[in-house]
DNA sequence: GAATATTTGCAACCGGGTTGCAATAGCTAT
DNA sequence: ATAGCTATTGCAACCCGGTTGCAAATATTC
């Protein structure tokens, strides 16, 4: 498995990395956990954590709901799959505008970017349609 | 004061108000609550609330150390001060770039964005310079 | 000045996140 | 296989920011 990039695949490891790739959308820990009731909070908690530190997933935060966490399909590099994040404030969904880059900016002399973070919030097709 | 747009002046939102304008940066409930020892956290929680339904402050979110609250000082109109935030990875201050406004981007069909936040996070000029 | 409405402090609660610890599961080298 | 070590896990407890109920204090109205 993709596991071989670090992390002993153990089962807990693979419920929650199959967890996080079928929902194709970030999920916070609290989602994950009514997702996988096999598992403790502090068993995702840490899984989570670890995974972290070995680049396979990143953290993206609308300040709504907690952190979200999803899964770097960054291919090689660094974690550069810098897109456009929305929360639809309806159905507190977060998705990943995938093919929207964040737009650079610069920044005042001194200061010195390590991440950004663009965060729209607004009401997703879906709930558009149908019901408010 | 300017209390006459709609707020009733208390002694312990007059402190509040102060305390925010003076500090140039927007500040979370924690920091305010350590800067006024005078007023419980419910009472800063509350005011915070009133003041935001009042339009006289907005909340943007560095997703590390909760909700930061800032005056507007959008004019007239909406608040529409929408410009990008700094958070030092550092000192853990948060700032806000006035001048450089939010780039917008087109979204897909269907998405209807109502708010945007441009959050970089990184080190400050300050914590540049002396000891990193 | 009594009756009513608003604001305030206190204490308790809530939920997400986090950690200590002891039980378990995996490995290693006899 | 098995004793001994390490890594992983579950549980319970904790921490902390945010939030609410309630009763005391304050302001407002008649």
């Amino acid at each position: 498995m993709l596991e071989a990039k670090g992390v002993k695949p153990t089962a807990n490891r693979l419920v929650i990395l199959r967890t996080l790739q079928e929902s194709g959308r970030p999920l916070t820990m609290a989602e994950l956990e009514d997702r996988i009731d096999s598992i403790d909070k502090s068993g995702i908690f840490r899984t989570l954590a670890l995974f972290q530190q070995h680049h396979m997933l990143h953290a993206i935060d609308d300040g709504c709901n907690g952190v979200r966490y999803e899964l770097c399909h960054a291919t090689g590099a660094m974690d550069d799959d810098r897109h456009v994040h929305f929360h639809c404030e309806s159905c507190h969904r977060t998705f990943c505008l995938e093919n929207i880059p964040v737009p650079q900016v610069i920044l005042p002399d001194g200061y010195n970017a390590e991440s950004v973070n663009y965060m729209v919030k607004g009401i997703c097709p879906e709930c558009m349609k149908h019901g408010k």
